[in-house]
RNA sequence: GGGCGCGUAGCUCAGCGGGAGAGCACCUCCUUGACAUGGAGGGGGUCACAGGUUCGAUCCCUGUCGCGCCCACCA
């Protein structure tokens, strides 16, 4: 017995128990071991997240394609598990640790830190995977892997994988150490990629005037504003040596501009660019660095731009990307004036002086003549005070000295932290690096050749964009949660990258020819004790190697996660069945991070693209298109959704919407529309059992005798033409209302409508057969919207079993394939009730008439075939359409209502009750639709281009529309003309 | 600065060379034994604007206006 109303959240748990009892959604079932493999990997979500819109779009589409390809019998793998989410974990857990006033993680150290990492991960990383159960997924539960491995395995295989990738693509020269600028995170104290960055527009605080209201130039002010400190653009003047600074006369000193006053501490040139004219006599010549003292060239370098600032343009190597470059074309020093923590320090320009103090005897030319006077002492106040801090006091000391031209507000981009929010320092430390560039060629041919497609095709563009113009990946973070880099630091710059610690004492002692210790972190809590064991191995006649106490970024990990999920570096039997994967599935937003370094990692060591398919979708936004972000509180909980609604609702609306576009907008007034769909069908379903109608084995659709009934299945077989098409393209929102459309508009709408008389009729043939059908149907509905609404379908699968035994779940029951159920002529048949009722109804609806009134139709010179098919559908209709009775007559009677349905006059005897003149004025309405229409196509065709240049079926069908409107307008004439007569 | 995308019914969005669609909202009617989380009917759009290509443009091209996103070295 059907429950009388639908209850998902008494449902799909339930469900849910079933399916993971039988272990439905296990790969490599020994039923399917010959069978086709589809594999997807999930986007591993972070174990600090839980469940987002966003999941629950890509989740619902990934578990859409697995079911659909579940149910065509092929052997699905879809791969779940987690991600470490390196700088996300380790920032939920310290800020636990603080809210708990417990330790910091610098006072507790590194491995007590990581126990208290691995615990929390214990407690609620396995949130998200419950959210996804909740969702439905049909994930292979028991291959869950995490990127960081199981706690303590030995010889974990997700963490061989990463070793193994790093060291061999070290010793293939593809990663490396280098020292150059990296963007560094000064709150998190790490190094972050170029792509963990986001450039945030800054714009300057404009002051207004309180009288006029008018914006007032920061120039006429002539103060040092005192607010934003990252929206303006400050005009220095630096003093050209050898003459005597006079802030009025132009030619003693240069101007340079900067929207970062404080790095001018660290600046070591002026640049113009070698052929602007206004400069040319400058180059070479020295100026005199403000408070510093320094003495630094004016350099002639093409980066300088003449169109921005003033054309000359400070440079601060330490610094400043683009300042690193020109520095190492000058061979300039790099003078670090910016901390870690992002504080001033002027220990390297008092440490400079000092070493390069000019002698009173000393020739002010020599080249060590670095400096023509102390640095301003006033300077020093400045070490350890916060960068925007010192920006403001550096600016107020040199306008004291007239050093300041100007201050104007602007408007320019800031680079911030994506985690930490705040503002990147471009910092000059060692990081590892990948060779992204040598990684990216196979990955881009590819893509290029085909062998990885991207749906829709146009991401493709993004993503050669991106690869095209690859930066080196800094793979090396300041981090303690993560994979921990393997190698180890020997004598001077040795470096031994190995897969373990006895590997690289190995590889060590090889080297230097005598044994080899491992030195814990010297950064570790016992300082002291460290150093002491260091110098009594050395003395003792040992060498000491220490290991890098860096962890690789997260996504280095993730990279590689479509092989080693599959068990790589170990040659597993899944890893060679499932790799390369089918299908990828995942946002735009992550095209960069994931998809690009998924594809470089996967033909490095795989040799074979990692996917054949990247379907990329849209955004998952707010009701208003702002994107969902905790900070902006406009989240909408899928849970909640959940709640109140279902599941099955929220990911049928989800796959609805999915359309291709850049991002959906999701209101809850939609997925109760969809909850309302699922009630629909549960009723349908309810209906049926009503009336015993229940699949009967062996039924063949195709010997239905019922033309209702050849309809239906004519129907079903269409819809599900459509729904298989749509699905093997992606087109999941035409899926989903394709099988939406059907359930509703036709089966529900019609086909059981039309059936009610023969089900609540005497017994016989038609009956039983009808019941066959209904039943028939519901189980292919049940079928089609399995991969959107598993949950529902699975228990109405269940519950409507009946005697009728079903093979097992409907999760693994065959997908609708069938071929001969084509039956255009019952197709004509039903559709011409379908019209004829519609029509009625329209009128009776329009002329007010009681819906207990049954009204006698008289159908006029009809064809014979009509006249069959009226008398064929007259229970029926009476029933529908409220016909009393139904009467053949030549002619329409007088004072009738006419309509036309499928070119023939349907009238309805209303003398008395119509209004004469209100049914002359929709005569007349639909006369001059019917005469629009004439007219539309004779223009057409009296175009002698349209008839000579159109293709020939075009013509044909605009012929065809015309008599359609011609044969119209006829009977429309003859109505009126009756209409006239009465009157 | 470069790139991508969007502007279609009141709202949210499909469609994308040959007669304008859906859901929600709105209006009217209906508690007839599957379903009021329902049924029946209905109103509502010079498909942003201007040119062009075409026999034919909401759809293709160019430009304009408005909006959004991504990338980029922040003078």
């Amino acid at each position: 017995m059907i429950e009388k109303t639908y209850q998902p959240a008494e449902i799909e748990p339930r469900i849910s128990a079933a399916w993971e009892r039988v272990q439905a959604f296990r790969a490599g079932r020994p039923e399917r071991r010959a069978a086709t493999p589809y594999c997807i990997v999930i986007p591993p979500p972070n174990i600090t997240g839980s469940l987002h819109l966003g999941h629950a779009l890509d989740n619902t589409l990934q578990d859409v394609l697995c079911r659909f390809e579940r149910m065509r019998g092929k052997d699905v793998l879809w791969q779940v598990g987690t991600d470490h989410a390196g700088i996300a974990t380790q920032m939920v857990v310290e800020r636990q640790l603080m809210e708990r006033q417990e330790p910091s993680r610098r006072e507790m150290g590194r491995e007590k830190f990581l126990e208290r990492v691995w615990a929390w991960k214990a407690e609620s990383g396995g949130t998200i995977i419950n959210q996804l159960k909740r969702l439905g997924a049909s994930c292979d539960w028991s291959r869950e892997r995490f990127t960081m491995g199981e706690r303590g395995a030995p010889d974990e295989q997700m963490v061989r994988a990463v070793l193994k990738a790093f060291v061999e693509l070290y010793k293939a020269g593809l990663i490396y150490k280098d020292k150059r600028l990296v963007n560094w995170d000064p709150k998190l104290l790490t190094a972050i990629s170029d792509l963990e960055v986001q450039q945030v527009e800054c714009r300057g605080s404009f002051k207004w005037s309180s009288e006029s209201g008018e914006p007032l130039d920061a120039v006429a002010l002539g103060k040092v504003l005192d607010r934003d400190p990252n929206g303006h653009l400050y005009y220095f003047r630096y003093p050209l040596e050898g003459k005597a600074f006079d802030p009025s006369n132009p030619s003693t000193f240069i101007t340079v501009a900067t929207t970062r006053p404080e790095t001018m501490l660290g600046d070591v040139a002026v640049a113009v660019h070698p052929d602007d004219e206004r400069y040319k006599p400058l180059v070479g010549k020295n100026v005199i660095l403000p408070l510093v003292g320094r003495k630094i060239p004016i350099i002639a370098d093409e980066y300088s731009d003449p169109e921005k600032g003033t054309g000359a343009v400070k440079i601060t190597p330490a610094h400043d990307f683009n300042d690193f470059e020109v520095g190492k074309r000058h061979s300039l020093p790099q003078v670090i004036v910016i901390t870690t923590e992002a504080r001033i320090t002027t220990v390297p320009i008092f440490a400079a002086y000092e070493h390069y103090k000019i002698k009173p005897d000393d020739d002010p030319v020599k080249p060590n003549a670095t400096f023509s006077s102390a640095p301003d002492a006033t300077l020093k106040s400045l070490d350890g005070s916060d960068r925007f801090v010192a920006r403001k006091k550096i600016v107020a000391l040199l306008e004291e000295c007239g050093f300041i031209d100007k201050i104007e507000p602007t408007v320019h981009m800031v680079p911030h932290g994506d985690r930490s929010g705040v503002v990147i320092e471009p910092y000059l430390t060692d990081q590892w690096y990948v060779d992204a560039k040598t990684l990216a060629a196979p990955a881009l041919a590819a893509v290029n050749d085909g062998r990885t497609t991207f749906v829709p095709r146009s991401w493709e563009k993004t993503y050669f964009e991106w690869m095209e113009n690859i930066q080196p990946w800094c793979i090396s973070r300041q981090l303690w949660w993560g994979h921990q880099i393997p190698a180890w630091y020997g004598k001077e710059e040795d470096i031994f990258v190995e897969l373990s610690e006895a590997d690289a004492i190995a590889a060590a002692e090889k080297k230097y020819n005598k044994k080899v210790v491992v030195a814990s972190s010297i950064f570790g809590s016992d300082v002291v004790g460290n150093v002491q064991a260091v110098l009594e191995a050395k003395s003792a006649g040992y060498e000491v190697i220490a290991r890098d106490e860096d962890v690789l970024d997260t996504w280095f990990s993730s990279a590689l996660w479509p092989f080693s999920t599959l068990g790589w570096p170990d040659e597993t039997p899944e890893l060679k069945r499932y790799y390369p994967t089918s299908v990828l599935v995942t946002g735009f937003d992550i095209i960069f991070f994931w998809v690009a370094r998924m594809m470089m990692m996967g033909l490095h060591f795989m040799k074979e693209v990692p996917f054949h398919t990247v379907y990329i979708h849209a955004l998952v936004r707010d009701e208003r298109g702002a994107k969902m972000s905790k900070s902006k509180g406009n989240v909408v909980d899928p849970l909640g959704i959940i709640d109140d609604y279902g599941a099955d609702a929220l990911r049928f609306t989800l796959a609805l919407m999915a359309a291709q576009g850049r991002d959906i907008r999701l209101s809850p007034a939609r997925v109760e529309g969809e909850r309302n769909f699922a009630t629909k069908l549960w009723n349908a379903c309810r209906f049926a059992e009503m009336n015993a109608c229940a699949g009967v084995a062996g039924f063949n659709p195709k010997s239905a005798k019922e033309v209702l009934n050849r309809w239906i299945a004519h129907e079903t077989a269409r819809t599900a033409r459509d729904v298989t098409a749509a699905l093997e393209a992606y087109r999941f929102n035409d899926a989903a209302g394709a099988v939406r459309a059907f359930v509703w508009n036709v089966y529900c709408d019609w086909y059981l409508e039309l059936a009610k008389p023969v089900l609540t009729g005497p017994d016989g043939a038609a009956k039983s057969e009808t019941r066959a059908m209904v039943a028939w149907a519901r189980d292919e509905i049940l079928k089609l919207l399995h991969p959107f609404m598993p949950f529902l379908t699975e228990e109405l699968w269940a519950v409507t079993a009946g005697a009728s035994a079903r093979a097992g779940l409907l999760t693994l029951t065959p997908w609708p394939a069938y071929a001969g159920l084509d039956d255009p002529a019952a197709e004509a048949e039903i559709g011409w009730v379908v019209d004829l009722v519609s029509a009625i109804r329209s009128i009776r609806a329009e002329m007010n008439i009681a819906p207990a009134t049954q009204l006698p139709l008289v159908l006029a010179g009809v064809s014979a075939q009509t006249k069959a098919r009226a008398e064929r559908w007259m229970e029926f209709i009476g029933r529908l359409a409220r016909v009393g009775d139904i009467s053949f007559a030549q002619r329409a009677p007088d004072g009738a209502v006419q309509l036309l349905v499928r070119g023939e006059v349907a009238a309805l005897p209303l003398k008395g009750v119509i209004d004469l003149a209100a049914e002359r004025a929709r005569l007349e309405k639909e006369m001059a639709k019917a005469m629009a229409d004439i007219q539309r196509v004779d223009a057409k065709l009296a175009n002698p281009d349209f008839v000579k240049r159109a293709p020939e079926e075009i013509i044909d069908g605009e012929r065809e529309k015309r008599e359609e409107a011609e044969g119209r307008r006829q009977k429309i004439v003859e109505a009126l003309g009756r209409l006239g007569a009465m009157s």
